[in-house]
DNA sequence: CGCATTGTCGACTGGTTAAGTGGACTTTAC
DNA sequence: GTAAAGTCCACTTAACCAGTCGACAATGCG
């Protein structure tokens, strides 16, 4: 019941992202990797997908690195998750319905798929864009109500 | 994101204890395990973790076997997953905040926090009673509901 | 054009999980 | 009291994940 590495490390980068001053200026792999603590080989593998799968866009040479492909606003963190980890079910049987076919559908499918739900619908009513602000708000000014 | 092996098995013994005609009478390990469906030799070891934690109390030799240690109302899905998953938080971070203090307390934190409540509140609400109830209205007559 | 910079890709290592194997230990039945 | 039924426990194997390293490709600058 754990959280891959990889999805941490890709909603850090893509949080990171979304805090830029400008955010059409590239930024490094190793700059995110620095700021946020990370790995910066496996960092790369992580940008790589998100490249791939079109969360980010990425450009190499001099002045390259990521940018974010659309609004932070509009990127969920569900979508994150499926892209990272490969929108894995948390149990075979919830796709396949092979196995459970022996006993009848089990119970504790629907359980299951409960939980999926449950983790999905938190997922899905979060943006990039959000946990930017929230980032923001904290790091910037802990003290700003008292003014 | 994934639910272990461990935990999909420990369920599934428990409920099929929680399904006996007679349930004092000692389960063995080779008929849930053929019933379900499920490795032997590995369930062994899923019971025996079990056993250790007071959730089932196993006896040995002939005419030994597996019995529900408490009521199945009384055995959440919670409990179950604790014992068997160890209670690992969903990110170290949960418990541990110390890579998080770099970057001051980062914001994804409480998301995985929001993520893991909304697993925990559905797991907590079910009991092996729940699961098994429904696995017998299931299995036993589909289409009673005509009569 | 040539070279430095930076992302991309693949192979490799170490740890954890899912299983399988074999043997020790305990209890019941005869 | 002995043999068999059955759980308990330690060790091995295979697959997967986290992380590392090095070669390659593309871009920009002199």
């Amino acid at each position: 019941m754990r959280i891959p590495m990889k999805v941490d490390y890709g909603v850090r980068a893509l949080v990171d992202l979304a805090g830029q001053p400008d955010v059409h200026r590239p930024v490094r792999t190793a700059d995110i990797a620095g700021r946020q603590g990370i790995p910066e080989p496996y960092l790369d593998q992580v940008l790589t997908t998100l490249n791939k799968f079109g969360l980010i866009t990425s450009r190499r040479g001099p002045q390259g690195g990521h940018v974010l492909a659309r609004a932070a606003a509009d990127i969920t963190l569900d979508e994150v998750v499926a892209t990272l980890d490969g929108r894995n079910p948390p149990l075979e049987c919830i796709d396949d319905a092979t196995e459970c076919a022996l006993s009848g559908c089990c119970a504790q499918r629907d359980i299951w798929c409960d939980v999926e739900e449950a983790i999905h619908a938190v997922l899905i009513t979060t943006t990039i864009a959000d946990l930017a602000q929230r980032q923001q708000a904290r790091t910037a000014a802990p003290l700003t109500f008292a003014s």
